[in-house]
DNA sequence: TGTACATCAGTGAACGCGCGTTCACTGATGTAC
DNA sequence: TGTACATCAGTGAACGCGCGTTCACTGATGTAC
């Protein structure tokens, strides 16, 4: 068995031990970072023995994937919540309340044991990349297919790019908070939120 | 010694050996990440012996450190062209010249070998996280003593905030080149630039 | 210009260590009758 | 409710490997007279 992702556990027991060995991945990420972490470590911190790991993750990444990969589900539970209550009032309404999208999403990060150092796992290592990647262009998707309804006549393709850059630079912004002390966190917020905020308005301009 | 850096080679053979370690360290970042890549593999690409590493460098660390700062360095020196030729000019003339520096900038990039993955090593090992962010705060610096003798009354440290998101956000940008192919590069540069652009000019407004 | 000497650049060989992973196994839980 | 059996969860012990780093050394380069 070769395969990086094993099948689901079947019992209580083994639910719980597989998020166990994700909130402790997370916690030893952010202690001692994506090159000193290994496997032994984290099934040490867990109170189980190596091959225990190895029922849940089929390799060192399948476990940094899956954690990569649940933070990545609440960070879109929070888009979604935020999608149905705004995405209804079209483009203007949305741009308008880009901050509190911003600021749900932070929360959900800060949420997550160890998220700054999975995000940066995540943009750091080869075999990981993708996950990130596709998260982004996930939340891209989502976000033209709430916006196309409102705007007659645009082309997808330059709204996906739009869109894709605004979630880039959304993204940023939420790893500076972790990372940039000099700026007060709510000013991050504020700033990018305006700065997205004119470039979704901006669309609007030039719709039929 | 214990020292991460050590002196300075004396004799040219040495610089040059100095520089091929980093260059080869740059190559192998690229190949194999942050997380595969070890001072015997670096020293063995260069022609070198492991011992002889060490020479130059205190440890593993130094070098991705050392290689860290000179892609930095090259994209400063881009910065200083930039800032002689347009911060004379005013806010609003470096506002509309935002997109050649994004460009520059991505140029000084794209000519280091495997600069995305020194970026993201940059961003991913507790041990070299100062590095990414010194010189961000450096940028920022710079920028803000450029603006602030046309920008009468302005509060230091809002500008240096606004400033410092808007590093951060153009960064980013830079980063996201090498990484989204759905998005052609032209336009992320232009749609970055006409983003940072507008808040730019947003300072000039509140200006006395 | 020649040579003795000091300094610098690089080598050969090895170290202890912890890594990722696997094997054959035992104990715990669920299920059918 | 009891029990026989199947499946699932976790263990004990170890593997080969390459890591980061160091030691004592040799060969190359520069310098003073």
């Amino acid at each position: 068995m070769t395969l990086a992702a094993r099948r689901p556990p079947q019992q209580d027991r083994a639910r719980q031990t597989r998020e166990r060995l994700l909130d402790v991945a997370g916690e030893l990420l952010a202690e001692v970072g994506i090159e000193r972490i290994s496997t032994n470590m984290i099934a040490a911190r867990a109170g189980l023995t190596p091959p225990a790991l190895y029922r849940y993750f089929g390799d060192k990444y399948a476990v940094l994937e899956a954690l990569g990969r649940r933070l990545m589900e609440r960070q879109n539970a929070a888009l979604d919540a935020w999608l149905a209550r705004h995405a209804p009032g079209g483009v203007a309404a949305m741009a308008d309340r880009i901050g509190s999208l911003l600021a749900e999403n932070a929360a959900a990060t800060r949420a997550e044991p160890g998220a700054v150092w999975i995000l940066r796992a995540l943009h750091a290592s080869p075999q990981l990349v993708h996950v990130r990647l596709e998260s982004h262009r996930h939340v891209t998707e989502r976000l033209v297919d709430a916006c196309v309804p409102h705007l007659g006549g645009i082309e997808r393709g330059a709204l996906w790019s739009r869109l894709r850059i605004a979630v880039e630079l959304g993204f940023a912004a939420d790893e500076m908070l972790h990372e940039e002390d000099r700026v007060p966190a709510d000013v991050v917020l504020a700033e990018t939120a305006s700065m997205l905020r004119a470039a979704l308005l901006d669309l609007t301009a030039h719709a039929s």
